[in-house]
DNA sequence: ATTAAAACCATAAAATACCATAAAAAAACA
DNA sequence: TGTTTTTTTATGGTATTTTATGGTTTTAAT
């Protein structure tokens, strides 16, 4: 699989549909399903996405464990419940579910950010937010860390 | 098998009859059983739900197994003895035995949770409860848990 | 004959497929 | 390099299909 990489801003219609970015569909050319998969981040205000072969493996990691494990059992509750299979229109839209979308406080348009084998699907200014956070909490950690290198 | 994702609640009709999901019945397209199989859960009040070819799968697993493992033994003992297969009508909608209802505590709608590889019927207002737990215990064992590793 | 179960029919709402076009990106060419 | 042509992408609107749900009729069982 390829990976999902760099940033994209699309607007979301009045059906609620929006596009995923070009780069992103073909990352998942070779997937049987043609969609990807959505659920809510449990540690940010925003979507995650990977692709349905990605599930199928936690899918399988979990199978059979889960009756006697219930750490497993937990996890595998909370993703599994949550997660939403969305299928590509011909011209490459999704419809993300409303609650995805209050959970994520998207309105207008969303922002898709690569994560490498997965990716998020933010509002643009609370992402806006969240990296200057991060970046001034990487300063106050490490004084002397350059990032533009 | 495609996998059981997702929450969709449907209603029971006064005959008792209720909706399995689309998206549930998609993953059991090339089934050559045109139902499911329930039974009831043994650590949860709801029911659990699979696939024939799962079942039989779990038939084959535990063959040679349980003749030196007891607890695999007591656990296909319970299942096999349990389980109902419960074919489709031609709207997909099947009947909930009432030992099953009353296990999960389900009256007027149901809640049929995704669990990848097989799925679960709840009572909806229960679900909500049993899900604040199952956060709750992974923030308390692992406080910082990324799910999409 | 009475009851229960299965097959059949109907429909509003929701989901999905279809068609069209402007903007952007890529390719071809001078 | 800069300019033109072609292709792809994002976006908008409409039409069709599917789904969940309710009710009725027919068949089977007791």
């Amino acid at each position: 699989m390829g990976l999902f990489l760099s940033s994209y801003e699309n607007r979301l219609d009045t059906k609620g549909r929006i596009s995923v970015p070009a780069a992103f569909r073909s990352s998942l050319n070779n997937e049987n399903f043609a969609g990807v998969v959505l659920y809510r981040s449990f540690t940010h205000n925003c979507i995650e996405g990977v692709s349905m072969s990605r599930m199928e493996k936690i899918a399988n990691a979990t199978d059979d464990m889960n009756m006697f494990d219930s750490e497993l059992d937990d996890i595998s509750a909370l993703v599994f419940a949550d997660a939403r299979p969305l299928l590509f229109d011909v011209t490459g839209r999704i419809i993300i579910p409303n609650d995805l979308l209050k959970h994520a406080n998207i309105n207008g348009s969303a922002l898709f950010v690569g994560r490498g084998n997965s990716f998020q699907i933010w509002n643009p200014a609370d992402f806006e937010k969240t990296q200057t956070k991060s970046m001034d909490n990487l300063r106050k950690s490490r004084p002397n860390l350059k990032l533009n290198k």
